[in-house]
RNA sequence: CGAGUUGACGAGACAAUCGCUGCCUCAUCGUGGUACUUUCGAGUAUACGGGUGAGGGGGAGGAAAGUCCGGGCUCCAAAGAGCAGGGUGCCAGAUAACGUCUGGGCGGCGUAAGCCGACGACAAGUGCAGCAGAGAGAAGACCGCCGAUGGCUGCUUUCUAUUUCGGUAGAGCGUAGCACAGGUAAGGCUGAAAGGGUGCGGUAAGAGCGCACCGGGCGACUAGUAAUAGUUUGCAGCAGGGUAAACUCCACCCGGAGCAAGACCAAAUAGGAAUUCGUACGGCGUGGCUCGCGUUGAAUUCGGGUAGGUUGCUUGAGCUAUGGAGCGAUCCAUAGCCUAGACGAAUGAUUGUCACUUUUCUUCGGAAAAGAUACAGAACCCGGCUUAUAUGUUGACUUAACAC
RNA sequence: ACGUCCGUAGCUCAGUUGGUUAGAGCGCUACCUUGACAUGGUAGAGGUCGGUGAUUCAAAUUCACUCGGACGUA
């Protein structure tokens, strides 16, 4: 069954969690996203958000980013293999459009599945 | 109708689909507690916490921002005393409090509505003012003016002495000159600033030296709670400029830290080793000092080891309505309402329709196309200030021109 | 979130009881020295003192607001 529920389960939550994925990570990219990714072993995938304040100065500009990114894997989770994987952002994010970075981040879930087929 | 001033409110709407978050209700699952039954396996009931599912209703701001002030709350001792330090600064009021607000005063800007103002004291004391300039604070004579008085020189005349009878010398009066002593702050020059202004008189020339008016000072009176005001009145020619966002003085206010405060649970700070000081006139306890209060051996080094969860957390100086008091800020009474509580951090995404602006077309009903959708995201909570902001609705007021 | 501090030449820093003109080192430019380079020497350019406003006769310096940056607190 398909679902495109994103609940606490499916966020990476302790910096601990966060440590394991910038221990050995495997990169994906594009012209404004770069994602970090480890394959796990608890039958489940995560996400982890990082927006720096450095890249991104406006907090209203921090929040849109994230949704967006939230909504894109909440849509295409259930394509992806099991792994914990960290979104970060470069500078320049906050001039995008919402369709930008929605077309990016398909880019890169391609990416990743072909990876791991 | 144009231009402008000022206050209040708003910050796209609706629908569908897919999500996030916490609240309520119901169903279900499992677990611990309590009560009852028991064949001691368990079963039933109950309330609460937890998981899953369904339904319902809620979910960013006017600035959530800057962190510039003030308060609540928490800990430091129950927050105390003095000093130091900091803040505020016309008057009165509002308030939990304020550097905020309201009303008034004074000054400035504007035709006006209205707006702006860190607006106590330099006559308590100390300090500062480069360069320029004569002089910079009980000032000063550089140019200029005068030179009355005194000095020097000349002339007229009078007197005295002397005489070679032409004069000569001295003294006095008058007068002309010099600018030597000196007088003078009206004018010039310098500067940001030069010790009331204008006029008349006056004088050697001038000068509050005298007078008139204006301005300012001190006191009285009147009005006002007061700041302050006055076509009121008396006094004295004027009394010393600027700077306190210079030290300072005066009045009033302020203990320190902050929800990463603090509390609880589990773990942990353990147990150790070495050195030094000390055994109470000491050390530590928030940050400045002294007192006071509390507590007690302390410091350094080596080695070892943690930083998870719950709470604080949203019912509050709360919001709405009505009535009343007050010019107003605001306050009082009654009734109703509950309106975000996240934590690697929710409050969203997509599509459609309408609405907004501009342009074009128009049968003046509207249609089409394009564009724009600002500033910006709660993190303990309030009251302000300040800064950013596309734009909409609306109240009151001022004013030019025109029309009546 | 709360708290503290800092912005001066291209870089690193001086300079603040308000006073004439903002200075040093490195770097830069030109010339001299060398066959050439380095070194050395001489000269020169380069500053809205982060911004705006206020106080003052006068502000890098004092005050208010604002912009940017750094650090600390679990």
């Amino acid at each position: 069954m398909v679902t495109n529920q994103f609940t606490r389960e499916s966020r990476l939550l302790t910096p601990s969690q966060f440590q394991n994925v910038f221990k050995k990570p495997i990169r994906f990219g594009s012209s404004h996203i770069t994602i970090l990714v480890t394959s796990n072993t608890d039958n489940n995938k995560r996400l982890g958000l990082a927006i720096a304040k450095k890249r991104v100065k406006l907090a209203v500009q921090r929040n849109r980013i994230k949704r967006q990114i939230r909504e894109s894997f909440r849509l295409n989770q259930h394509q992806l293999p099991n792994i914990d994987l960290v979104v970060m952002v470069k500078s320049g994010t906050d001039t995008l459009e919402n369709h930008q970075i929605r077309q990016q981040l398909e880019k890169i879930w391609r990416k990743i599945i072909q990876r791991h087929k």
